[in-house]
DNA sequence: TTTGCAAATGATAATCATTCTCATTAAATT
DNA sequence: AATTTAATGAGAATGATTATCATTTGCAAA
């Protein structure tokens, strides 16, 4: 595993920081929302799958699927590894949620927000920065335009150093 | 494994198409900037080294560590599978090449290339468009200053469909 | 050129995220 | 309630990636 100066593993996502350089966006979500999610799927709506779309949301953003197996068991003990995974895949899928990843390391997922927004991620400390930039997407679409696409969707991350980082060298 | 409606396994690259919506640039690489890219990185010149990019630029892009592989194996019988994996790996930590991921797929390499570009990826046909936009860099620029980061590289791949997927239906 | 050492190599085994299988159970529709 | 079809859970299988280690090689000092 790659370890930076401070032995601590890249690319690994720290508790959020309260510092002010970094920014989340939180959002509102209803049982109601979440069903929404699975019919729009075209599929059934059991109390599993309304389990782990609640942890998705109540827990820390950008969690692997080991992780939120383990906070789903918390809840009940009886949902399996498989169930909390297929769903996942089956969210991605349909854009439900945004699958993330660096390196080769396990995919993190977060529910995808009602209002879109791109990542910057510090590659010492893994600091995560949710950021909104509203020309960054319409010249994507001019990209799109220029070529005959139809735009889908689109995965942009930013890499780079932090402010506390810089400093400490 | 995912298919699309024609049966084609999504995300999988296909042949360079001619057709003039599709867009890729082309670069000169000589040894000796192949030589400069292993110094840059603190390792030695080897001729392993100096075959596993010679073939990395003259292939098509956007290849797989198995595909190089076996094109690096018809130059060399005796190099050995972990020596390009390892390599590509030590590349792709310098950003000397870039690995591209997607869904759960193996990962892809290509020479990162002397001008910056970024992808346009066909979700139907996976057919690729490479892209420059000064414009969208720029913005990202401001993004990091804005939260007083130093950028250090990006990753911006743009899905949707492509004009003939979407002529065929 | 020979020698010594650190790095690189190649074969193979180990790891581990992800996917699959299948018997059982549950959701939705009538 | 009965029928139909999808979902679940346990575990095995897969397959990409990484680690290990004995051997070889690059490189530079003597
Ligand atoms: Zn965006
Ligand atoms: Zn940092
Ligand atoms: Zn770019
Ligand atoms: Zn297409």
């Amino acid at each position: 595993m790659q370890k930076n100066k401070n032995g601590i593993e890249k690319g690994v996502l720290l508790p959020r920081p309260s510092s002010n350089e970094t920014q989340f966006f939180d959002e509102e979500w209803s049982d109601e929302d979440f069903k929404n999610i699975i019919r729009k799927l075209n599929l059934k709506v059991t109390p599993q799958r309304m389990i782990i779309l609640n942890c998705l949301h109540k827990n820390r953003k950008h969690i692997t699927a080991q992780e939120l197996f383990e906070k789903v068991q918390k809840l009940n003990e009886d949902i399996g590894f498989a169930t909390v995974y297929r769903f996942l895949k089956d969210l991605a899928l349909g854009h439900a949620v945004t699958e993330v990843r660096m390196g080769g390391m396990p995919a993190r997922y977060e529910l995808t927000p009602k209002k879109h927004h791109d990542h910057m991620t510090c590659t010492e400390c893994g600091r995560i920065v949710e950021f909104q930039n509203k020309s960054i997407e319409q010249h994507q679409e001019k990209v799109a335009e220029q070529f005959g696409f139809k735009l889908t969707h689109h995965v942009l991350e930013l890499y780079g150093i932090c402010p506390s980082c810089q400093t400490h060298e």
